[in-house]
RNA sequence: GGCGCCGUAGCUCAAUUGGUUAGAGCACCGGACUGUCGAUCCGGAGGUUGCGGGUUCGAUUCCCGUCGGCGUCGCCA
C-alpha cells in the first residue's frame, strides 16, 4: 500500500503518529515560507503543511510548483494544529500533516472541470466529456457511493430472504413488443440480429417454470427511445420474479425493502403497508397513473354543471361525451397575474388543451372571469360549491375528452404544485398504483394493445371481462410510486394457456406469430408452470429520488446525452468497412 | 420529427436601440510573502463571440441555416 491512512481519517486521536497519505491536490496555499496544500480522497480532505521546521527547506522549494490534481504521496506526522488554527468546516480540521517528505506520483494539466469547490461547477457538456474530473467532485462521489450502498441494501435484502441471483443473457433476440430494440447484427448468421433486452422479462418467467422459485438480479435494460430528464437508454434495474405469491405478496415484500431503504439512507421510517390507489382512482383524482401524492390541488369533475351552461366550450365538450374538470389552486390570484394565466393557458396547450377556462374567486366569494357572463349567477355559484372556492382562489378548468384533460391538467398540477411550494421537496412519499388495465385500445390501427405486456393476468373476477368489455378488465398489474416518479412496476403473470391463448386473439395475434415471437415461453409454460410474478425497481430513478437530484444523469457514472451520445468516448462512432463487411451490412448512400 | 432555452477567454458570466481596442471573477504565467484554509498583494498573458450564410457603413447583438448541450411533446408494452 502506498498510503496508511485516508485523507478523510485522520484526527486528534493520531496526533504524534508518522503516516502516509496519497491524493490529489484541491487547493493550494503558497505563503513564501512555506505551503499548505489540502489533500484530497474520496473520504475527505487533510490539510498537509509544508513549513519549516518540520519540512526540509529542498522538499519546500520543491513542493511550489505543485499546483490542482497533481497526485501525491506524502509522509509526516499528524500533528494539533496551532491555537486558533482549528477549522471548523473540515472534518479534519483540528489537525494537519507536518510533511517530512513526499513523492510526486504524477502532474496533472489545468483541469477544465475543478473538482475542487473552487470553481462553479461547468457546463453538463464539458462535465461529461472529462467525467474522470467530473467524477472526482465530492458531490458525484457522495452520489456513486449512495448509489452502491442502495444496490447493496436491495442484494442483502433479496439475499436474506433466499433469493438466488441469476444472471441472463445480454444478447437475446428482438420482440416488437414494446419499445424500440437497440439491434446487434450476427456476424455467423447472415442476415440475423440479436437484441439487447429491454429488460429481462422473460428470461425470469423461464426460471420460474424452471422451479427457481425467488429470483433476483440486478440488470442492465436497454430502450432505443428519446431521452429525457428521467430516463437514460441503457438503465438498471432490480429484477424480482417469485414463484407461489400472490399480488399481495410480492406488494409486501417491496414495502419491507422501501422501509429498509428509506430507514437506512434516509433515516425516515416510513409505514407499512404503503397506501395503494387503484389506477381508475388515480386518473379521476390526479389524472396520471403516477401522481405525486405530496401535495393535493386534486381534479375535480364538473361535467354536470358544465352541461346547464351557456357557455358552449364546456355544454358541448360535456354534451359530446367530453369532460370538464378543474383544479383550485388555492390562493392562487396572488401568484397569478393576469399575465400568468396567459401563460398557463399557453402550458396546458403543449398538453393538448384547445383553452384554459379561469375564475378568481373575489373577495365576497363570487367568480369573475371574462367568460363569467355565460354563466347564470346560480350556475357560478354551483360551481364554487363543487370547487370549495374562497375568496383569493384561482379556479382553473379544461374542457375536452378525457385524455386531454388527464394530461392538460395533471401537467398543471405538477407547475402550480411546483411553482406554487405546495410541498417540501426534500420530502419522501411511496405509494402503490394498482389495478391497471389490461388493454388501451390504438385508434389508428383499431386494436387493443397490452398496457404492460401480454403475459400479465387480469384480475381473477374480470376474466369474463376479457371477452365483453376487454377495455375495463383489469390487470394484476402494480407500480410503485415515489414522488410522483415511477419507481418501478410488476404483475402477476398468466400460467394458464386457456387464459393466455384468450389474451393472445384479443390482442391479434395468432397462434403463429405468438409461436414465432415468444414460441419458447409458450412451450416453456406448457411443462408446469407455477403461479408466478414480479416485479423491477428502476435503480437510476431510485437513486435520483433518494439523493434528491433532478436528472438522471448525476446518479450514473457515464450516462449518454439527450442524443444518446458519450461525450467521453465519442460513442457511438464509425466502424471500419471491414467490420461492416464482416457482419453483411452496406450503409445506404 | 415538433416546440422552447442556451452557446462570448481554460471555467463561470458581462457587454447600452446595432457603434471606439469585447470586460470581470476564478484558473494560468512571473514576482513578493513564515500559519493559511476560496490565503493575500503586485504584474502579465489569454478571444475565429460554436460553425456557415444574409441584412447593414458597421453584427456578440437582427434574420436564415447548421452543429452541440438542456427541457419538453410525440415516443417509452
Amino acid at each position: 500500500m502506498l498510503r496508511t491512512h485516508t485523507c478523510g481519517q485522520l484526527g486528534e486521536g493520531q496526533i504524534g503518529e508518522t503516516v502516509t497519505l496519497c491524493g490529489w491536490v484541491d487547493t493550494y496555499r503558497d505563503h513564501g515560507g512555506g505551503l499548505f496544500v489540502d489533500l484530497r480522497d474520496r473520504y475527505g480532505l487533510t490539510q498537509v503543511v509544508f513549513n519549516p521546521p518540520d519540512t526540509p527547506a529542498e522538499v519546500i522549494e520543491a513542493s511550489k510548483t505543485l499546483r490542482a490534481e497533481f497526485v501525491l504521496q506524502v509522509t509526516g506526522t499528524v500533528a494539533a494544529r496551532p491555537e486558533g488554527m482549528a477549522n471548523a468546516k473540515m472534518a479534519t480540521g483540528k489537525i494537519e500533516l507536518r510533511v517530512t517528505g513526499y513523492e510526486l506520483l504524477n502532474k496533472s494539466l489545468t483541469p477544465p472541470v475543478s473538482p475542487s469547490g473552487k470553481e462553479e461547477v461547468p457546463g453538463e457538456d464539458l462535465r461529461l466529456k472529462h467525467r474522470y474530473l467530473d467524477l472526482r467532485r465530492p458531490e458525484m462521489q457522495k452520489v456513486m457511493m449512495q448509489r452502491a450502498s442502495i444496490i447493496k441494501g436491495m442484494r442483502d435484502y433479496f439475499a436474506e430472504r433466499d433469493f438466488i441471483d441469476i444472471e441472463t443473457p445480454v444478447l437475446g433476440r428482438s420482440t416488437p413488443e414494446g419499445a424500440r430494440d437497440y439491434l446487434v447484427p450476427s456476424r455467423v448468421h447472415r442476415g440475423a440480429f440479436y437484441a439487447l433486452p429491454q429488460s429481462p422479462q422473460l428470461y425470469k418467467q423461464i426460471l420460474m417454470v424452471a422451479g427457481y422459485d425467488r429470483y433476483v438480479q440486478v440488470a442492465r435494460c436497454f430502450r432505443d427511445e428519446d431521452l429525457r430528464a428521467d430516463r437514460q437508454p441503457e438503465f438498471t434495474q432490480l429484477d424480482v420474479e417469485m414463484s407461489f405469491v400472490d399480488q399481495d405478496d410480492l406488494l409486501a415484500l417491496i414495502d419491507g425493502l422501501v422501509a429498509k431503504l428509506a430507514k437506512e439512507e434516509l433515516g425516515i421510517d416510513v409505514p407499512t403497508p404503503l397506501p395503494r390507489m387503484t389506477y381508475d382512482e388515480a386518473m379521476e383524482r390526479f389524472g396520471h397513473d403516477a401522481p405525486d401524492l405530496r401535495f393535493g390541488l386534486e381534479l375535480i369533475d364538473c361535467t354536470d354543471l358544465a352541461s346547464e351552461a351557456e357557455f358552449r366550450v364546456f355544454s358541448a365538450v360535456a354534451k359530446s361525451g367530453g369532460r370538464v374538470r378543474g383544479i383550485n389552486a388555492k390562493q392562487g390570484t396572488k401568484h397569478f397575474s393576469r399575465r400568468g394565466i396567459d401563460g398557463l393557458t399557453k402550458y396546458v396547450a403543449e398538453y393538448g388543451a384547445r383553452g384554459l377556462a379561469w375564475f378568481r374567486v373575489e373577495d365576497d366569494g363570487k367568480l369573475n372571469s371574462t367568460i363569467a357572463k355565460n354563466f347564470t349567477p346560480e350556475l357560478l355559484e354551483k360551481f364554487g360549491e363543487r370547487m370549495d372556492a374562497e375568496p383569493g382562489d384561482l379556479l382553473l378548468f379544461v374542457a375536452d375528452q378525457y385524455e386531454v384533460t388527464c394530461k392538460a391538467l395533471y401537467a398543471l398540477r405538477s407547475k402550480i404544485g411546483r411553482e406554487m411550494e405546495l410541498y417540501d421537496p426534500k420530502t419522501m412519499n411511496f405509494s402503490w398504483i394498482v389495478e391497471f388495465p389490461m388493454f388501451d385500445y390504438d385508434d389508428e390501427a383499431k386494436c387493443w394493445h397490452a398496457m404492460h405486456h401480454p403475459f400479465t393476468a387480469p384480475l381473477a373476477d374480470h376474466l369474463e371481462m376479457l371477452e365483453t368489455d376487454p377495455g375495463k378488465c383489469r390487470a394484476q398489474a402494480y407500480d410503485l410510486v415515489i414522488n410522483g416518479s415511477e419507481a418501478g412496476g410488476g404483475t402477476i403473470r398468466i400460467h394458464d394457456a386457456e387464459i393466455q391463448k384468450k389474451v393472445f386473439t384479443l390482442l391479434g395475434i395468432d397462434e403463429k406469430t405468438a409461436t414465432e415471437r415468444f414460441g419458447f415461453l409458450l412451450d416453456a409454460l406448457q411443462y408446469g408452470a407455477p403461479p408466478h410474478g414480479g416485479i423491477a425497481l428502476g435503480i437510476d430513478r431510485w437513486v435520483m429520488l433518494f439523493a434528491k437530484l433532478d436528472n438522471i444523469r448525476d446518479c450514473i457514472a457515464f450516462p449518454k446525452t439527450q442524443k444518446a451520445s458519450d461525450l467521453m468516448t465519442e460513442a457511438p462512432g464509425e466502424v471500419d468497412t471491414m467490420q461492416l463487411k464482416e457482419l453483411h451490412i452496406k450503409l445506404d448512400e
